[in-house]
DNA sequence: CAGAGATCCTGCAAGC
DNA sequence: TGCTTGCAGGATCTCT
């Protein structure tokens, strides 16, 4: 379950293995993969024809791939179970291989001399060690997909503008945020999962980060003071920061690697899918609670219920 | 208008 | 063993 963390290490992924190379092809074997395209899948793949890739960027759990001199991007989202793989345009198909973009650099010489300036973007990798490789959409669930759409003026897509910036972002304001938690009706757990107020947290992040503050989820928002909104945000950059340190130092060996799938955060978890385990700070067996079509996972001592409600 | 809940999807695991 | 049911959950849509 790809959640900022996981989807900053396929930002850099891409930086690296698909920044600066040009589209040959596109092939959808999934209308669903590419349905937030909403002029299909032949005008997906006939707008990328052609054009060079810029360097990818992030907010919150979306990332993109300006088209260069276009004005447009390709938006990407994995959902639920979205990878993007680049692999040896020789690999076998995935199973649930739903897009598949291919490059101009790929076998002819005189291509990859002409791409070759472009390649690395300008992390000072060497040039050739892209070529031959295609870029690969892999999806079981179907949650994600890929779409173009137009930039606004600060170089966002257009249709992700509602998105708030994240926790890691230089420009997130921590006052708007408390100010916002305070106007708000709700509760703590779905404004952390409100991804117009701040955005790169789900459901396994929250409930780390409402551990680590000592916070039951259901506490109301409006009874938040400054310095407890100041501390919980502290705790939600901490995990995340701790999730990036160790993914972040996997994915530069193997292309293989440049994909959503973690793995590589889930034993370091105080919180999340640990029911009837003992919390990791009194010893208290973790409980999980069915919330909104989900689970919360807390502890009954250190994160205890609101007075009401 | 804000907030709450349903919905999409597929594979796996649990239970009968 | 083989079926059914439940669960995982981000974003969007619908309803109150």
């Amino acid at each position: 379950m790809p959640e900022l963390p996981e989807v900053e290490v396929v930002r850099r992924g891409l930086a690296r293995w698909v920044g600066g190379r040009t589209v040959a092809d596109v092939e959808v074997l999934h209308p669903r993969a590419i349905r937030r395209h909403l002029a299909g899948a032949d005008d997906f793949a006939h707008r990328l024809k052609g054009h060079r890739m810029g360097a990818p960027m992030r907010r919150g759990k979306y990332l993109w791939l300006p088209v260069a001199d276009s004005g447009m991007s390709v938006l990407a989202h994995l959902g639920m179970s979205g990878q993007l793989l680049v692999k040896s345009e020789q690999a076998p198909d995935e199973k649930h291989l739903r897009i598949r973009v291919r490059f101009t650099d790929h076998e002819d010489h005189e291509d990859h001399v002409a791409q070759a300036g472009h390649l690395g973007d300008g992390d000072g990798e060497g040039a050739d060690e892209a070529r031959g490789t295609e870029l690969r959409f892999v999806d079981q669930r179907t949650f994600g997909g890929l779409s173009l759409h137009e930039n606004t003026p600060d170089g966002l897509p257009d249709v992700i503008a509602h998105i708030a910036r994240d926790p890691l972002d230089p420009l997130f304001d921590d006052e708007a945020f408390h100010q916002a938690l305070r106007r708000s009706r709700s509760t703590i757990k779905r404004a952390l999962l409100n991804q117009s107020l701040i955005s790169g947290v789900g459901n396994i992040y929250a409930d780390e980060a409402l551990w680590r503050a000592r916070l039951h989820y259901e506490r109301p928002t409006a009874t938040f003071t400054r310095p407890r909104t100041a501390q919980l945000l502290g705790h939600v950059r901490d995990v995340m920061n701790a999730a990036l340190a160790v993914g972040g130092t996997s994915f530069d060996s193997l292309y293989v690697n440049v994909n959503g799938e973690s793995g590589y955060f889930e034993r370091s978890l105080d919180a999340y899918g640990r029911e009837d385990e003992p919390c990791r700070r009194c010893g208290t067996p973790m409980r999980r609670r069915p919330w909104m079509n989900r689970s919360s996972y807390f502890c009954p001592r250190c994160q205890r219920p609101p007075r009401l409600s």
